[in-house]
DNA sequence: CTTAAATTGTGAAAAATATCACGACTTTAT
DNA sequence: ATAAAGTCGTGATATTTTTCACAATTTAAG
């Protein structure tokens, strides 16, 4: 809500570089340079200076960024210090290959309630997350504003009018539909066929670079 | 490997315009203007008569674009009239999910095999998707040159190796790993955790714009 | 201490993408 | 026929994103 002079692109990038910093602090690594962190996460290096830049001056000249430090700095950045409860829509094929993948390891996002329309999946649980009837959100959704969505698409569109009564102002969407929501509620899109023709698409219209 | 001309960001958005016009052509309508499948796919209107015109004039002024036209159209742009077959590697939660979905109804990409290390898998089928041992590759793979990538992230380098000395030229790599390749091999990478960091990000940080 | 090597942060330039806005043409209605 | 409404294609403009390139500074080595 603060600053809103973060460019998006540079917005996107930061989990990514989150998560590599993890690794390194893991690995026992003190500090680390642009160049490396390019190599690394596949981003240009002066990208990444300029993406921190944005946050102030993070780095030292000569030396380059302080593995610790820099990862305090995104852990606060992105609210990792507190965990941020989501609800699955939709358990079905990749609704249960979201529950039993521990979507967390490094990171502080929790779906803990999941909720479906299947008699014989409502009541029951999946690797301790309890699956809720969509009918009887308004008693179980609590204070949860953010919402993953992997239903069928043509019941998209309905389920996402019931997650917007119900105060849900994220969505990531899983499904094939592009749906309508209020201008208060951002919608984030994960097309797997898009994806997959796209990058057919590129390899076949697109020249391949040589190799050095 | 023609027209260099046409801009990434049109280029990914191809893929979502086919989808719409087949829906709509499903529907019996017979034209539409830049303004309807603007709503439908949610791109500005400019932007679809933009990314249009740089196929040339497929529309009539004052009348719009006639669906089945540009259907076809795109059909053969997108190279839907031949069948792309894809491997799929590791057969875990997430592999099975993608083996259950029909992935294509309206597209011509196909999961026809898939590799996994465990024992146990190898030799099974499922949907019809044979899984064969990733140490077999060379005896399996065949004309195949697209893979789907989710293994576990600690095993992505390696098998990107793999795959890379079978011809693979193209990868869409749902591992949290950022591989490396060689430059004449083109990888998209779908990041659930990094999509959903960064929707919290922009709930947290942008301002919503109030609704009408 | 002096010098060479490394590396940041950023102004400026370039490249890519999105949007505006309107002339030209088509359709539809009367 | 004529007028009104609808819509494309695109030059021009605006916005966003990436990249270059270098002064300033720090570290490391001798
Ligand atoms: N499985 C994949 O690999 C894959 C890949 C790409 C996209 N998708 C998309 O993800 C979505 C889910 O795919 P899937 O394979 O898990 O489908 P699925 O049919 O296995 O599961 C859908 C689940 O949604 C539930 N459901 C249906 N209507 C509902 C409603 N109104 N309210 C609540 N729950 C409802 C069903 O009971 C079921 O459990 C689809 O839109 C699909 O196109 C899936
Ligand atoms: N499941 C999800 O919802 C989800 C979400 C986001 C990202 N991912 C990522 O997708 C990938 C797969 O996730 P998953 O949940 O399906 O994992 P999983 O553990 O269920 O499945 C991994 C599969 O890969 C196979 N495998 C392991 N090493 C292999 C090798 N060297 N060669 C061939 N096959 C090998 C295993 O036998 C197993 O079948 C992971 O990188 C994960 O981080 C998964």
């Amino acid at each position: 809500m603060e600053q809103n002079k973060i460019p998006q692109a540079t917005a996107k990038r930061l989990p990514l570089y989150y998560r590599f910093l993890n690794n390194l602090y893991q690995q026992g690594k003190k500090r680390v340079s642009s160049k490396e962190l390019s190599e690394a996460v596949k981003v240009d290096s002066a990208t990444i200076r300029r993406d921190f830049s944005y946050f102030g001056a993070l780095g030292k000249k000569g030396y380059g960024y302080n593995v610790e430090y820099l990862l305090g700095f995104f852990r606060s950045t992105l609210d990792q210090h507190e965990i941020t409860e989501v609800a699955l829509i939709g358990v079905g094929n990749l609704g249960t290959a979201f529950l039993k993948y521990s979507f967390l390891k490094n990171n502080n996002i929790r779906i803990t309630k999941a909720f479906d329309k299947d008699p014989n999946k409502v009541g029951t649980e999946v690797e301790g997350v309890p699956i809720y009837s969509i009918d009887e959100m308004d008693k179980h959704l609590g204070h949860i504003r953010v919402a993953i969505l992997a239903i069928p698409a043509s019941e998209a569109d309905a389920v996402t009018d019931i997650l917007v009564k119900h105060g849900i102002i994220g969505i990531l969407n899983f499904t094939p539909a592009r749906i309508t929501v209020p201008k208060h509620v951002r919608v984030h899109h994960i097309d797997f066929a898009v994806e997959l023709q796209a990058l057919v698409y590129f390899l076949k219209h697109y020249p391949l670079e040589k190799d050095e």
